[in-house]
DNA sequence: CTTGACACCTAACACTTGTTCGCTTATATT
DNA sequence: AATATAAGCGAACAAGTGTTAGGTGTCAAG
């Protein structure tokens, strides 16, 4: 059975770690044995294999990703509130596992051909939480009538795209950055000039 | 000196693919070999080492986006007009030398310390031109008085994702592209309620 | 007091990595 | 006809790769 012992979480988290800095084709079993204190062979205690790290990564934060959205869609509120909730859980969950959210976003390509399929099959689920959102917003009068796919794509991808230089001893706190973005996605760069002007925006 | 042969420029673009369907680190000096048709050892006949060919992928497309910016900031449009040439300009760069974008985008890691500091300075150079575009739209009073820095990354991640899924044998074309992620970073998803409506922008 | 799990070790395995050496062939220029 | 250059070859190199086999000490449960 799959128990994750204390150790073998440590080894875990070291394993992203490296997996982060170096990428996964980079990053030897030998790093991440000096880097845990132990002699290569010991780490075959805890592991199968070095692609069971970046496997147990990848799936693990995918399980993250689609509970949070799965829990926005569960609550009906409108579609500006179920994307700011979704936003904010985004960013959460990157900021909080910074190390395994870049595993997760870029060496998914190093998985097996098989959980690389099913890995992608996740991902697509996780987009189409979106899309729901996106799509609810355009249903509902309040979001313009976009491509769907294509804005859920832009729109992912700016949340994305902070695990490159977010820096948690920063100055914006996660929430703060959420807050942005979502006002990014939401208002665009363009000043409006109805009334209430960009302040009185959610 | 420096002559790029046509057989060179061919391995060049064999490397490319690779990198950009592997990555660097898995991408092997015998894979490409194969695809070039010829024995491993006859690629040093045109090429110092395996790195060459990521350095100059990686620094023959910061200099196609270097010259793309300083055209757009050459001319005295307004923020919104240079935006949009900026926008193009990119998605253009992007869809014609898409495997070295990958590259470009992904794959700099790998450079050597040196090279990597030279690249990231680069990569800031070109940042800045977006970011003079923002602010010049700010100061014109065109555009929301955002975070500079923060908007200009998430406009770009929204740009440079789309490599991710890219296809030109689909049917969106490069300029579809560019004007639809236009559209997106500057004005959002919300609808606007002032008389001229979505449409009338640009 | 034994058993068994746990965490670790040394040594080695078969294989892949980027690269170099010396040599051959074809093509083009003098 | 002689020479230079470009483009290729086979064989080998040292180093690094993931992984396995078999063994050691520790420590809590039976």
């Amino acid at each position: 059975m799959f128990v994750m012992t204390d150790r073998k979480l440590e080894i875990l988290e070291i394993a992203q770690r490296l997996f982060c800095e170096n990428g996964y084709a980079a990053a030897s079993i030998r790093d991440i044995a000096k880097a845990a204190n132990v002699e290569p062979a010991s780490l075959y205690s805890h592991i199968n294999g070095k692609e069971e790290l970046l496997d147990r990564t990848c799936f693990m934060m995918a399980d993250k990703f689609l509970a949070g959205i799965d829990d926005v869609n569960d609550i009906y509120f409108d579609a500006a509130q179920k994307l700011k909730m979704a936003v904010d859980t985004h960013i959460n969950i990157l900021t909080n596992h910074l190390d395994a959210s870049v595993v997760f976003q870029r060496e998914w390509r190093y998985l097996s051909d098989e959980r690389k399929a099913e890995f992608i099959e996740l991902r697509n689920k996780y987009e189409e939480g979106f899309r729901v959102i996106v799509q609810t917003g355009i249903d509902e009068g309040i979001f313009n009538e976009v491509d769907v796919k294509f804005a859920t794509l832009a729109l992912l991808s700016s949340l994305n795209w902070i695990v490159e230089w977010y820096d948690k001893d920063g100055d914006l706190a996660p929430s703060e950055i959420a807050d942005r973005l979502y006002q990014f996605v939401l208002t665009g760069l363009k000043k409006r000039v109805s009334p209430q002007g960009v302040k009185g925006l959610m």
